[in-house]
DNA sequence: TAGATTGTTAATCGATTAACAATC
DNA sequence: TAGATTGTTAATCGATTAACAATC
């Protein structure tokens, strides 16, 4: 339907999650000066089997050379581009509280293709502040920003309760993605706008999980020697 | 091997990652005053197939009642429990950054069932200071907290370069799980410790890729209208 | 060339969904 | 009781792993 050439078969979540740590892994190799390594030894390296990985890649095209490997920074430069880090998403952070705060000051958007370009609260005690070069406007001042440009990305790190109105309104105005910071389950539907969870307590608790297990299992384990 | 009754087979990390999920919308229902919930309806309100939710519930218990359904808040406290938040997990957090003082600040380790005790930095300008009723002390004497009391968790957030050096320290002084805020991939054994990653650079990188793909499908279904 | 390693097809494994007897 | 809904067994689906011809 969409055209002829464009035959791609839907690549399915668990892949994607893994590109990024891919990623990570050739940045590091390619620090290390290693130039080429193979499908056998990364899996090694990654705790994967070879057959998975080249699965992974054979997904998006053909990145490898038969009896040499992959070139660490060809690789490297395929995911990214895969990752859409050549594209300068722009973005737009919404709610500057202390995580907020956090991610304007410390995350490096650039970094991975991203470019933030404004902030916006309703507390007149940050509103007109820069933070690291970023001006925090008026929420009221949002709809301008529409105006002139494309905003691809809004960080949305708003308090709870008004995540939903907030998410709303961007998406209305034409916001692509929204990264939610706010542990509440957004009512966007995925035709609307792409929406990435980080939350925060569903890390906590699945970790509460694996916790509890391994304090009962060392436990245990303590209990049977003590009767031995 | 373990004991006769403790037959449970190894639940799924699929399963365990729903949890958190369940619980978020159980507490909704319970707010919103609804008692008792089908599978069905649950399904229907959270995205999945009932016959998914029976499924998971089953790896832990029988929790529902044949013609009925269940009980919200019951259901709430199985679910609560199996994930560990009655067990007032001890914690301590390293690295008092940014994102280091969100945290402080800002999550609520009580709702979750963690304790915060205590924080630690190198930096003489936060060192010694109480941060919403939490003291900073000097890295160096964080080895006298384990003279005193057993900790649960690590929270993670030094900078990169020193990470793997703090994990391994925190390990060695018997610390059992360590919530991971680096964007470094930790060299800990599951046997050694549980780790939890919130890797913000992997979420935003997999929220580019759909980026892409939905930035990419709009510009062709223009494309194809602008054609006719 | 011989050895190594890819990309891909087939086999296996695990997770999700469907079906249904049990029972509230 | 009749209707509803569970817990569980069986069927299906999808993801991972294994195998191997192609080829650098």
């Amino acid at each position: 339907m969409v055209g002829y050439l464009v035959k791609q078969a839907k690549v399915s979540n668990n892949v994607i999650r893994r590109l990024p740590r891919y990623l990570r892994k050739l940045d590091e190799l390619k620090a290390a000066g290693v130039d080429r390594i193979s499908s056998g030894e990364l899996g090694r390296q990654m705790g994967l089997t070879s057959s998975q990985i080249r699965q992974d890649f054979s997904c998006f095209g053909e990145f490898g050379q038969q009896g040499y490997g992959y070139n660490v920074t060809g690789l490297r430069g395929e995911i990214a581009s895969i990752l859409g880090m050549n594209r300068d998403f722009s973005v737009i952070l919404v709610g500057v509280g202390n995580i907020g705060r956090a991610m304007i000051e410390n995350f490096c958007f650039e970094q991975y293709g991203f470019h933030l370009v404004a902030a916006y609260d309703v507390r007149p005690e940050v509103v007109g502040t820069d933070i690291s070069g970023i001006r925090v406007h008026d929420i009221s001042e949002l709809p301008r920003i529409f105006d002139t440009s494309r905003v691809d990305l809004a960080v949305l790190s708003v308090p709870k309760l008004i995540a939903n109105k907030a998410a709303r309104e961007l998406v209305e105005h034409g916001v692509k993605g929204i990264w939610n910071f706010t542990n509440v389950e957004l009512d966007i539907a995925e035709s609307e706008a792409i929406v990435e969870n980080i939350h925060f307590s569903d890390s906590l608790l699945a970790l509460g999980y694996y916790l509890s297990e391994k304090l009962d299992s060392e436990a245990a384990a303590a209990a049977k020697n003590a009767r031995q």
